[in-house]
Formats: structure tokens, C-alpha cells, sequence
DNA sequence: CTTTAGCACTCACATTCCCTGAGTGCTAAA
DNA sequence: TTTAGCACTCAGGGAATGTGAGTGCTAAAG
């Protein structure tokens, strides 16, 4: 059997009904809204096509039909306009966006909770730092004789700092001796690297020289560990319960589970796109359990050079998906031309031992 | 009427059973649990009495009796035991608390996470900071000739750096000079005080060398402001569906928005408890429309000397009262301790300008 | 005076039954 | 190939009914 031009309008005049009532489509609606000058039974007989095409399904005999994951696949691949974002939202966007100073973690929890504002489903956020981070430089900071900040920059242009307590007196020379022991033995080395070059090091220096040295490389790795992490947060989890699909609480509390957990690795499956800049994931298509009856669409971004994030829109397979594509491709563009501009940043940390 | 003894074992047993069980409890239930050796016929004229007192509530004619507002009070004021931790759960807590390293947020964080767990309810935590903030030192570091990390410490040892990019080349007595500028003219000054100077500062002053100034000193307004707000985060929102009184979404929905939203003001209505360790506000007791049938039970612990936070349950007017209170002050004590120790720290921030 | 047994009464909730109407598939004519 | 007509299906809504837990009251017993 042949999908005609009619049968896609027919298709498409379904999906978009669908999205927008959530109730199954019988033909007498179809007949009215996809502009076709045939009846009902027409329709009707291009229906039943549809449905053994794996396009519609039905929920009982006496219903209309609803799209199939299949449909859903077909409408966005070649069926869907691009939508127009207006200026209003255009302003919203970019206002929340354009604050500057801020950093970064706080600019993406930001995008994600307008994102989610604009579509009115759950929106997930995630920077993924590049593979392997090193540290361009260290300084140390006295603050009292017993008290020095020790400052870490990364490469990838990260500063963070910690205020370390030591035991006893410490000299401005001692402090200084510290800092070229460090900026000529842990410069340019990795996570593993530094912690191997630290074992190394125990055996052929003096204990207390020892002691100060790791207090300071230990924070480093700290910093490295940090900046490696995945950064996995989530916006607007509620907007789940607007949605009929989730009324009944069976369906709603496994997928806010999912979204509110924590467990950054279990979210992965959702893999770094295949190249292509927005990817989108239909019912089953996503390969995790709590996601089989949702849709997942998600954008990559930039953030400068050496690190990518991922904002996506989690929702019901009935998600406005023309929507939602066109906001959300509005927001990766924005974020990566804004952390295009300004190099990457983000946030640091200070701590303190005694 | 006077509240015997029997009285206040009948309404402890009611009390009990109804947030054990979320369903009305008859005199049949009581005569059973409550251990007294009466028939259901007496106890049926006790409940009437309690009720008359106010202390109990009739949902219908034909249906058993829940504890008022007032009977919650009354329970959780005389009849509540004092609940113990198991070994587990005290272990489980020390595990997620003791993380050294971690940073202020992330401890508060991860306590609210593991109070939501074990307590099956919503957990909110305020950290609140004292009220004036002063900067306590500058320092600046080069790292190219167009570019430089400044670092400012504040009084109550939170340290925080930022990368800042400029337009031309510095030299590195230009930078020292600007070091001795900013310790001398904006230390000790509140976020105000500070913007003041700053503007007597323009008019006597070279326009480049303004520049450079302002650029640290508006990022030392940042870390005051930052250090200044209130921070208020969620944890284990979703909790609330596991309970029978949110199974209708119209319930469950405006408080669930109510405490995901960010609006953070809005939520000092709970405001920082008098004087008591341990506050509990039961259903109307609550000043805010959105927790009107919900109890919240909070208890603030000291982080070091000038900050405070505060860290609460909500849930339910039907809530397990004892079993929160006994976990809520044990963390509210750990966390004292564990901020006690060391100083108070906090994360920071880096930023980055051209 | 307090407690208890007995009894009639109330009312939410579940179950059943029926009806309605939207929507279908099929057939036969255009 | 399209259309009109028709019998059929089935979910959802509403009314009717039964059930049972629980009550308040009264009168007798302790």
C-alpha cells in the first residue's frame, strides 16, 4: 500500500489534533480540519490504511484513532512545520539568558527552568565537561601564619580556590618554595597522573613538606574530579501533572522519579546525539524503561571550546513537538553563542581544614 | 469538661492509628489499640467529648473521627514519645554528612536529600546568611598580560575568585598598584558602603584606572550579594504522591508548585523560629494559603558563628510527627557540629570578562 | 454516677445496570 | 473510487441499590 499526499494530510491533521485535545480523532473531525473535500467514510477508509500501515492506532473499536510511535516518527520527520518563535518569547529568552556574571551552572539552570516556562514540560539539563582536564597553574595566598588560600586554575580556564588551615607556622618562604614545587612537579597533569606523581613524591621528600603538598594537590584533584563530572538537573518536573496522560499518579511518580533522582550515570543512555545537533526520541525509541511511554527531545550546545551540554524537553509522545523544536533549537543557539563569546566558566569552591 | 487521663490515651491512640492508616478511626479501632478495658459504647461517649473539645474532627455522620488541628497540637505538645533513631538510619546520616571536602551547599544539599528519604516527606533547606558582609581582603593574580584572577576574601571566610579579561596589557606594578587601591579603600565596607565609595571614586580618578577598579570592586558587590541571599532548595518533592491526602492532583499540585517555585521570599513567611530549636506549624497554624493543610516541621542548626540555617519537613497534617522530630533534630545537630568545627565555608564563583 | 448492651439511623462507597453517543466497518449504489 | 446508509461496538456517565462501618441515644446494670 502507498502513503498518498492524502493520506499524510490525513496523518497530520490527526497528530496535530491529537497533541492539542489528547483525544482520540474520529474521521468527522478529520473531515473537517484537514481541508480535504471527501467524507467521511472516505476518510474512514484512508483510516483504517493508516492504521495498517502502523501510522494510527486504536484504543478500542469504538474509538478514534490515535498516532503510533510510528506516526509521531513520520510527522516530525516530514510532516511538521517549523514554527515561528514570537518576539515575546524571543525578549524572555534572551533576558534570561543575557545576565551576565553570572556562571555557568547558574545561566543553564536558568535556561532550563524558561525552557520548561515557555513548553510547559519537564526540561533536563546537562554539561558534560571534556575528557581530560589538567592544571595550568597554582598560587598560594598567606592569610595568617597559619592560614593560605591555595588557588587553582585549570585549563580550560576554571579558577577555584580553598582556604587551608594548617597546623603550625608557615614562612613566606616556605609558602614559596611550596608553590614552584607544585607549578614545576603538578602542572599539566591529569587526575590519575597527579595522584600517581603524589605517591612518587612521598618516598623521597621530608614528611611535613610532604603533608602541605598533598593538602593542596588533593584539592586540585578535587577540582579536576569536579570539572569532569556530568552535570545532570532538572526544571519544571511538575508541569508533568498538567498533562492528562500523567493524571492518573501510577503513570506520573516513575517518570518524576526518574527526573528527580539523582543517579547522574543512569541518565546517559540518552547518548551524546549522533552528530546531529537536535535529536528527538519517541516513546519507545528511548531505550530506558521510565521513558517508554515519553518523548525525549534534546539539543547540544557549545560551551566554548572543550565542553558540550545538552538541554532537552521530556514529555508525553502526544508533546507538541513542533513547539518544543523550535524553542528548544532557539535556546541552543543562544547558549552556545553565548558561551561562544566569553570563554567557558564555572563555578568554584573554597574550603577549609585544619 | 475536664481531659482525663483516658481522654488523652484515647486521643493519642487516635492520633496514631489515623496517620498510620490516613483513614477516620472508629471506636471499635480505639477500644482495641488504646488498651484501656472499656467497651466501644464508653469510648464512643469519650470521642464525643473529645470532639466537643475540639480535639477531633467528624469528616461525616456515619464515619470515625481524625484529629483537628488542635488534636495534632495537643499530641505532639504531651501525649508524642520521644521516637530513637536506629543504628542504620544514625549511620546513614553520618555517612552523607561527614563527605569531607564538600562544599556548604552541597552538604546542605545532600542532608536534605537523605532527610526526604528517610522521613518520606518533602524536605525544604534555608541557609541564611548574617546580615552584613564586609570584604576582608583583595588579591590579585596575573596570569597574561591581558588578564588576571582577583580574589576576594570576606569576614566570614568564604573566599571567591574570578577571572577577568581586559582590554589592553597590565603591567605587573599596575596591578600591584590596584591591589594597594582596593585594600585600602574597600575593605571593611558593606555591598552599600561599597557602591558609595565607588562612585566618590569616579570623579577623582583616571578613567582607565576607574575601569580596572570597578571591574574587581563590582565583582566584590556579587560575592557580598551572593554571600547576603537566602538559599532556598527542595529536595524529595515527589514524596508527596506517595501520600493518600495528594492522590488528587488538585491537591497535590499548588504544593507542589508552591515549593518548587524559586520565589524565595515568599517563603520566609516561615519565619526563623523563635528562639526554639524545633518548630512545628500544623495546618492552619501556617500563615502561607498553599500550606493551609499541611504541616511543616523545621529546626535551624548554627553553620560557624555568623551564619544560621534553617532545615524542615513538610508534609501532611496527618504526618508522623514523632518519627520527623527525631530525625529532624538529630541532623539539626549534626549539622552544628559539623559546621561547628570548621570554620564556615561556602562555594565561589569565576567569572569571566573581556 | 459510670459503664454497657442494644438498637435504629446515617451516609460514603462500591456495584450493577442501563443508556447514550461517538465512531467504526461493511455493503451497495453512484 | 467515492459516497450514503446502516448495523454494530464500546467507553463513559448517571441512577438505583446494597453494604457496612460507625454513630448517638436510651435504658439497664454495676
Amino acid at each position: 500500500m502507498e502513503l498518498t499526499e492524502r493520506k499524510k494530510r490525513i496523518l497530520r491533521a490527526i497528530v496535530e489534533t491529537y497533541i492539542a485535545t489528547a483525544e482520540p480523532v474520529g474521521s468527522k473531525a478529520v473531515a473537517e480540519l484537514a481541508g480535504l473535500d471527501v467524507s467521511t467514510a472516505t476518510i474512514r477508509n484512508e483510516m483504517a490504511d493508516l492504521t495498517e500501515l502502523g501510522l494510527l492506532e486504536q484504543p478500542h473499536t469504538s474509538a478514534g484513532r490515535i498516532p503510533s510511535a510510528a506516526g509521531y516518527r513520520l510527522y516530525v520527520n516530514e510532516l511538521m512545520d517549523r514554527q515561528q518563535l514570537t518576539i515575546q518569547e524571543t525578549q524572555r529568552i534572551n533576558e534570561a539568558l543575557n545576565l551576565k556574571m553570572e556562571e555557568l551552572d547558574r545561566v543553564i539552570d536558568r535556561a532550563g527552568k524558561v525552557l520548561s516556562q515557555l513548553s510547559d514540560y519537564p526540561v533536563f539539563t546537562v554539561a558534560a565537561a571534556k575528557q581530560r582536564v589538567t592544571v595550568k597553574r597554582f598560587d598560594l595566598l598567606m592569610v595568617e601564619e597559619n592560614a593560605f588560600i591555595a588557588v587553582v586554575m585549570t585549563d580550560n580556564s576554571v579558577v577555584k580556590n580553598k582556604l587551608i588551615h594548617l597546623p603550625d607556622q608557615l614562612s613566606d618562604t616556605q609558602l614559596q618554595l611550596l608553590s614552584a614545587v607544585l607549578n614545576t612537579s603538578f602542572v599539566g597533569l591529569s587526575r590519575e597522573e597527579m595522584e600517581e606523581a603524589l605517591d612518587k613524591m612521598e618516598t623521597h621528600t621530608a614528611p611535613g613538606a610532604f603533608e602541605l603538598i598533598s593538602l593542596v594537590v588533593e584539592f586540585a584533584i578535587e577540582v579536576l574530579d569536579d570539572q569532569g563530572r556530568q552535570k545532570f538537573r532538572t526544571a519544571g518536573i511538575t508541569h508533568l501533572l498538567e498533562h492528562p496522560e500523567y493524571r492518573s499518579l501510577d503513570k506520573a511518580k516513575p517518570l518524576m522519579n526518574y527526573l528527580s533522582e539523582e543517579n547522574e550515570t543512569s541518565r546517559l543512555p540518552m547518548n551524546l546525539n549522533n552528530g546531529k545537533s537536535m535529536n528527538i526520541l519517541i516513546g519507545p525509541e528511548n531505550v530506558n524503561d521510565a521513558l517508554k511511554d515519553t518523548s525525549v527531545v534534546m539539543a547540544s550546545y557549545d560551551i566554548g571550546d572543550n565542553m558540550k551540554g545538552i538541554i532537552g524537553v521530556v514529555g508525553p509522545t502526544r508533546m507538541d513537538y513542533a513547539k518544543v523544536t523550535a524553542r528548544l533549537s532557539y535556546f541552543a543557539d543562544s547558549l552556545t553563542r553565548m558561551f561562544g563569546k566569553e570563554l567557558p566558566s564555572g563555578e568554584q569552591e573554597d574550603k577549609e581544614e585544619s
